[in-house]
DNA sequence: CTCAGTGTTCAGTG
DNA sequence: TCACTGAACACTGA
């Protein structure tokens, strides 16, 4: 699920159902790899009997304010959701299965009742998912070490610029680069790109300034309106490339009739459009 | 059976 | 030391 706006829509279901409340049971799995070594023991010791009293994201990042320290810091990883009874957590347009809301769900890893009955769950079906806790998220890694966040700390455009065009990665490289930009991800900064008609391959240095301000004006609608519908897929624009992005389709075409290629860009699969991105 | 995949980290290079 | 690249990581579902 878990881009910038995936994870702002699972912080504020977990805010919803969890801001103010006292936490009577936690369930942790014994996932060493997704609880950074710390056994199910020790976590549920952190967080059984407090009371969460803000929930907060930065990038991909979220995490939960508790009455003590440490508090948990969560991250979804590849596939991870949140989720709540009934509540089936968002997928991409890629992922055809059908709606899931058993529950506890499958591939749990940590659930939290509530108080007043309320209760959610993080799952991580591949394991990439990350639970940590930390004395203070925003001054330790890797939370410290993120770029700018596009939805709560967005820069001028004028600074934009400048950080821009001082780089020398290729675009798609730079845009999925969380020192620089935190919460940017694939389908995001594809998205940047067609918008903004720059191809990927680009070095950020090459860029002219009015160039860097069409990715500072695409960076600054894509995510304001993604998390504006809470990162609801149908209720994207429908000229987003990001409805047409998905299996890699040898015919695939935008809503404007140009061909979609795939390439794999920075490691990535890249859809783009060469007609339109120069 | 093979392979792609919403992400991060780390070793290696220039 | 820094900026950057590409492979490795774990696992499911198509």
């Amino acid at each position: 699920m878990p881009e910038l706006p995936e994870v702002e829509r699972a912080r504020r279901l977990v805010a919803d159902i969890a801001l103010g409340r006292r936490i009577v049971h936690a369930e942790c799995a014994d996932d060493p790899l997704v609880f950074d070594g710390l056994a199910p023991g020790q976590a549920r010791a952190f967080l059984k009997g407090r009371r969460i009293t803000a929930v907060r994201r930065r990038g991909k990042y979220f995490w939960c304010e508790l009455d003590r320290r440490p508090w948990p810091v969560f991250h979804l990883g590849m596939t991870g959701h949140v989720r709540a009874p009934g509540i089936d957590g968002l997928r991409l347009s890629s992922d055809a299965r059908e709606p899931d809301t058993a529950w506890p769900p499958r591939y749990g890893k940590i659930r939290l009742v509530l108080d007043d009955d309320g209760e959610w769950a993080m799952t991580s079906a591949r394991r990439w998912a990350r639970i940590r806790f930390q004395k203070n998220p925003l001054d330790e890694q890797p939370i410290a070490g993120l770029g700018f966040d596009p939805l709560t700390d967005l820069p001028s455009a004028g600074e934009f610029t400048r950080l821009l065009l001082r780089r020398r990665a290729v675009m798609k490289s730079l845009l999925l680069n969380q020192h620089f930009i935190a919460g940017v991800g694939n389908w995001i900064a594809d998205e940047l790109l067609y918008q903004s008609r720059i191809n990927p391959l680009r070095r950020a240095s090459s860029l002219s300034p009015p160039e860097a301000r069409r990715v500072y004006i695409a960076l600054r609608a894509v995510v304001q309106k993604a998390c504006a519908v809470n990162a609801d897929k149908q209720r994207f624009p429908r000229t987003w490339l990001y409805h047409r992005r998905w299996g890699r389709r040898a015919d695939a075409q935008t809503v404007r009739g140009e061909e979609i290629r795939f390439d794999t860009i920075a490691g990535r699969t890249t859809a783009w459009c060469p007609q339109r991105q120069v």
